[in-house]
DNA sequence: TCCAATTAAATCGTGCACAATATAAAAGTG
DNA sequence: CACTTTTATATTGTGCACGATTTAATTGGA
């Protein structure tokens, strides 16, 4: 017992299935509107940013999603492939690439409304614990980001 | 607010978070065995089985991480090539490959024994919160296999 | 027994993740 | 102003995930 090696003991493990069994409930959803999860992740964060009329670049992006260029700039081609979103060099800078949605990108809103709600309606778990998981999860990821940075003893 | 589609109210997007983050905590640790997290958890399966003498095919893995022959094909072709386990067509069912460690296999669990421990000495979370934080994971697991099966209302 | 159905893996194609490197523009410095 | 450094994105290569299809072996009838 106590066995650290064990498949069971690892909450990593855990997180590692859950993750891949919500996407998967996720897949039809968004398949749907011609997204994946990492698609979808990208239009709520340009979303959420047009309500305030912020400008995004890729790596306002890459903050928010913890993603890099390596994963972001042939998502954002796709999705600028669909007519979705537009890419274009900034004037002032020409190193920075402006991600804006278009109509079309704007629109997606209306229908993407309904996935949370399907997702949540076919799950079966009460949205309080599902609260409270959150912010576990959230705590932890805190744990892991702000101390994470220095404190790698040896080697 | 109570904006479904904001970024910040998406449990899914705290889920990817972490466990791209934890994975990457894993990832130098087991870079000195010469693994990847999901190698490290087909190792993980193996070392069990090995232990109760079980034999080991490609569904049992699959079974037990959720991962279908065209995830573990390539996974375990490259595990064979690195020495630490065997592939071989079953005799009785020719459709069946057994999978087998090798005594190179076996040996890497004595170094793996460490990982577990490095990981979450480096995490600073407490573990009973590590351990709660599990057990709620793997009861929205049970939740969305049990009742996932049937259930899609319309369409 | 012959043959349709099932099962176990493998293969193929697409799309992430992420490390490493490259490219090019901007900023900082003597 | 030349020149190093930094910054922003792109490119390349490897390894998952997973849907869809394929191949081959076994099972289950009629």
């Amino acid at each position: 017992m106590d066995d650290l090696l064990a498949l069971d003991n690892q909450i990593c493990f855990s997180l590692y299935t859950v993750n891949r069994a919500i996407t998967s409930r996720y897949r039809p959803l968004l398949a749907e509107l011609g997204l994946t999860y990492p698609q979808y992740l990208v239009m709520l964060v340009l979303w959420e940013r047009a309500r305030t009329g912020q400008a995004t670049r890729v790596s306002d992006l890459g903050s928010r999603l913890r993603l890099d260029s390596g994963t972001l700039t042939p998502l954002l081609k796709r999705l600028a492939l669909r007519g979705l979103i537009n890419r274009e060099r900034s004037r002032a800078d020409e190193r920075v690439v402006a991600i804006s949605l278009t109509l079309q990108g704007s629109d997606l809103r209306k229908r993407a409304a309904e996935v949370p709600v399907k997702l949540l309606c076919g799950l079966d778990v009460e949205p309080e614990r599902l609260i409270a998981l959150k912010h576990e999860l959230d705590d932890v990821l805190r744990a892991i980001e702000t101390q994470g940075a220095g404190a790698v003893p040896n080697e």
